[in-house]
DNA sequence: ACAATAGTGTCTATGAGACAATATGGT
DNA sequence: ACCATATTGTCTCATAGACACTATTGT
């Protein structure tokens, strides 16, 4: 941090009236629906002034420094605002600055991504959930949304190798197949059934509950996440298929 | 982004007059010398009002939104106006912001972290090397830079497990037990040396030079990286000892 | 009994860990 | 010849992948 820079931009120590950039921060809110892996959006405002009038964009807005303790705060209380969700998984993305991304000025955003169950959110009017088909979002974004999109969902696929993320987008009570269903989805591939269950097992990560998921076949232990809420590393990643 | 926290704070429409975070950017900078890890520190200037003066700092400084087109190009300025270094490997650490971390007002900094090759660097007066022992550095820093700090160490040791990373701190020409040893000093413990070359040899990132490195011993076979600047990622960790 | 899905077992392949054996220079 | 380090080989172990087999419910 500086001195210098400010001597580079004003010729003068121990001031601070330079120009600063906007900062903002954005979030990537990521469910299961429909058993597909859904992002939820917001459409912005219309207004005088407005960069990106009525396009599609991600949650998010300018830091308060008034009511924001720090950047996880924002992002927390922009996801609440959104969703109604608390304590969800919260990860820090990072963070795309540049002169160009929004016509307002040079602005720099600081991007997290949460993952909910979206049974247990309460929408407001102006977001909506919307399928990743394939791994990409049909829909243009606003600002470099998009990119920053990109990177949340090639960061998600590629920890679901060799994390227990998927756990976050569970229900309180799940079965095995249930959670193998998840990592597929998230992947877009196929995962051996014996091998899954080895793995999550071995990980010390789920308890079972004293009950059995009923259908039309053969009954399914049902699951819980153990207290500790922080993700599992597994020590290999699924081999991807040759 | 916006529109709807411009409202929160000013209840005007349209416009961009409320109160804007500092923005900083801080590299924190690898190498190797002298057989251990280190960490390139500056001093804080001293001048009246100026937050932490003279204490240790990592380099950095508020991003000039007339000089900086992005946020990484602002990092690389930073790095080689301290270094020289112009082409590392550079990864974005993640971003640090509160209104506690400076004084000066709400700040926050995107963090960056780069690994070089000591030698091929030519520092500047202010700034200067710091052994990291046992992970940790034994100097107290400025700000939040303390965290920041043990934050990129962490990633660096994880990445290490799984990555080519190291090879971005070798010389142009170096031998499998050069790079080897280097792992070992960022992993801090040994490694088995047979696994290793066969993790190495069957990644495909690095290609023998027609030398060989002679010493009062068996010579080592001189190797340097392939084109490809990517580091390779590899499907398993090494396994922790036991 | 049958369909459907849950759950287990068996066999193979890959790559790490341990450690021994061999190779090749300087002295 | 001897030392030191480079390089290769052998054997074991853990875990993924393929795939078959068994288990348990509703109909």
């Amino acid at each position: 941090m500086a001195g210098e820079a400010r001597a580079e931009a004003l010729g003068k120590a121990g001031q601070l009236d330079f120009p600063r950039p906007l900062t903002t921060v954005d979030v990537v809110i990521f469910a299961i629906r429909d058993d597909r892996l859904q992002v939820l959006l917001v459409q912005r405002p219309a207004g005088e002034g407005e960069p990106f009038p009525l396009s599609l964009a991600l949650p998010g807005g300018f830091v308060d420094v008034a009511k924001d303790r720090d950047l996880a705060a924002c992002a927390a209380r922009k996801l609440k605002e959104k969703t109604g969700v608390i304590s969800p998984y919260l990860e820090q993305l990072g963070s795309w600055g540049s002169a160009a991304r929004d016509p307002r000025g040079w602005s720099a955003t600081h991007a997290y991504f949460a993952l909910i169950q979206a049974d247990a959110s309460a929408l407001t009017n102006d977001a909506r959930w919307f399928p990743i088909g394939g791994g990409r979002l049909k829909e243009k974004l606003a600002f470099d949304h998009g990119d920053i999109l990109a990177s949340a969902i090639q960061r998600l696929r590629n920890k679901v190798e060799y994390t227990s993320l998927p756990a976050f987008l569970m229900p309180a009570e799940f079965t095995l197949p249930d959670l193998q269903r998840v990592y597929e989805i998230v992947l877009d591939r196929s995962l051996e059934k014996s091998a899954f269950r080895t793995r999550i097992l071995s990980a010390d990560m789920i308890e079972p509950v004293a009950k059995m998921r009923r259908g039309p076949n053969r009954p399914a232990q049902l699951y819980r996440l153990k207290k500790g809420r922080e993700p599992v590393y597994f020590v290999r990643t699924f081999n991807p298929p040759v």
